[in-house]
DNA sequence: GTTTAATTTAAACAGTTGTTTAATTTTGTT
DNA sequence: AACAAAATTAAACAACTGTTTAAATTAAAC
C-alpha cells in the first residue's frame, strides 16, 4: 500500500514497536523512543506528524501484505484441512515475528478512539474472515467439514489461544520449563501450533453430540 | 483474603475499574478517577498509597474467591465433561461480569514489572491449572478423555477464545448483528459458550489422526 | 561555488502527571 | 461540650507529557 518510508522512518518504527510492546503505547514517551533510536525528539513529529500517527504508520507497516498472503494461500492446490493448517501457521508466524505489536494493536484499538485505525482494522478483519469462509465452505462442499460451523468464532479460537499464550509468556516459560528463547520459540512452532491445528481440526471435522 | 475495604474504597475501585477498562491504566489519571468518583485527588493516595497500589487492590479484590469457586466445583458430583463445561461457564461469567478488569490485568501485568502482582498472578494461575488438571485426570481415569492431552494449553484455548471475542467486541457486534447489549450478552451466554465447550470437548474426547 | 531544500538540533511551550503537605472539616468517644 | 482520630480539602511540588519553533547543519541541485 504505502511504502514511502525511508530507512530512518523504519528505524524509528522498529524502536517504537519494541517499546510499545514493552511498556504500552501510553507508557512509552516520544523521549523514550528518541533516546533508544538516538534521534532528536522533534524527529518523530517531523517524520510522522504525531505520536498517534506514528502508531498508525506502525500498524499499517506491520500488517501490510497480510491480505495478499491470504489470497495466495487460497490459490494454492491443497486440501481444505491443509489450507486451514497453513493459515494457522501463517497467523502464528505473523504475530510471533512482529514481536508485541499485535498485542499493542488489540489493546490500543479498543481503548483509543482513533477512527482511522478503527476503520482500517475492521476492513482487515472482514477480509481475513472472508478468506477463512472460502476455505471452510470449500471443505464443506467436499463433504470433509461439518455443515454447522460457526465460522466467525474460528478466528478467536486460533488467535485467542496463541495470544493468551503470548500474554502469559513468563508463566508458560516457567511451568513448561522453556528456559531459553530458542526453547520457547520451538515450543510455539511445534507443540502450540499443533495444539491449535488439532483443536480446529476437531472442531471442523468431528460430529459433536449436543445434549438436550 | 483481605476484606478490609470500606464503602468508599470499594466505590473508588469501581470507578477505577471502569476507567482502566475504558482507557487503560496509563491512560487513566488519578484526576480522572477523582472526578468521576467525586472525591479529592488526595484520597487515592490516602486510601491506597499510590496508583500502583490501587491497581493491586483492584486486582486482588476482583480475583478474590476464584480459587474457592474452583475448589467447590471439584467437589461437585458431576461427570468430568460436565465439570469442564461448568468450569468454562465459570471462567466466562467471571471475566464477563468484571467488565474490563481482566483485560487490564492481562495487559498491564505483562508490561508493568510489579513483583507483587506478578507473584500473586503466578500463584493464581498455578492454582487454576492444578484444578483443571484434577478434572482432566479424573476423566482420563474413567476412560472418557484421551490420554495425550496437553493440559497447560487448554486454558489458553478457553480464555483466549473468549478474550479475543471481547477484545474485538465492536467487530463481532457488527458482523453478527448484535445491536444491543442484551443481544451481545446473550450471544456470549449461548453461542460463544457453546462454541468453547464444543471445542474443548472435541479436543478432549475425539481421536485425532496425526499425519506423518 | 552558490543556492535551495531536507534534515537535525536545542530550547521552549503549555498541560498533565503522581504525590505530598498542611490546614480544615467531619466523625466518634468520653 | 471537649477532645482525639479520621476524613477531606486546596494548593503546591517537581517531573514528565506531546508538540512547536526557529536556528543550525547537512545534502542535493544547479
Amino acid at each position: 500500500m504505502k511504502t514511502d518510508l525511508n530507512d530512518k522512518q523504519i528505524q524509528i518504527l522498529e524502536v517504537a514497536e519494541t517499546l510499545f510492546a514493552e511498556k504500552g503505547f501510553d507508557g512509552t514517551s516520544i523521549r523514550d523512543i528518541s533516546k533508544v533510536a538516538k534521534i532528536n525528539i522533534a524527529m518523530v513529529s517531523y517524520y510522522f506528524g504525531s505520536k498517534d500517527l506514528l502508531l498508525e504508520s506502525l500498524i499499517k507497516h506491520k500488517t501490510g501484505g497480510l491480505k495478499e498472503q491470504l489470497a495466495n494461500l487460497l490459490e494454492e492446490n491443497l486440501e481444505p484441512i491443509e489450507k486451514i493448517n497453513k493459515l494457522i501457521e501463517l497467523y502464528i508466524n505473523r504475530i510471533n515475528c512482529n514481536r508485541g505489536i499485535y498485542r499493542i494493536m488489540h489493546f490500543e484499538i479498543t481503548t483509543k478512539k482513533n477512527e482511522n485505525i478503527h476503520h482500517y482494522f475492521t476492513e482487515l478483519k472482514k477480509s481475513n474472515l472472508k478468506s477463512l469462509e472460502i476455505i471452510i465452505k470449500e471443505g464443506q462442499a467436499k463433504g470433509i467439514f461439518r455443515k454447522d460451523i460457526n465460522i466467525p468464532l474460528i478466528t478467536p479460537t486460533i488467535i485467542g489461544t496463541f495470544f493468551h499464550f503470548q500474554m502469559n509468556k513468563d508463566f508458560y516459560e516457567e511451568i513448561l520449563g522453556l528456559k531459553t528463547d530458542t526453547l520457547y520459540n520451538n515450543y510455539i512452532k511445534t507443540d502450540l501450533t499443533k495444539h491449535i491445528q488439532q483443536t480446529i481440526k476437531a472442531l471442523l471435522i468431528y460430529e459433536i453430540a449436543t445434549k438436550d
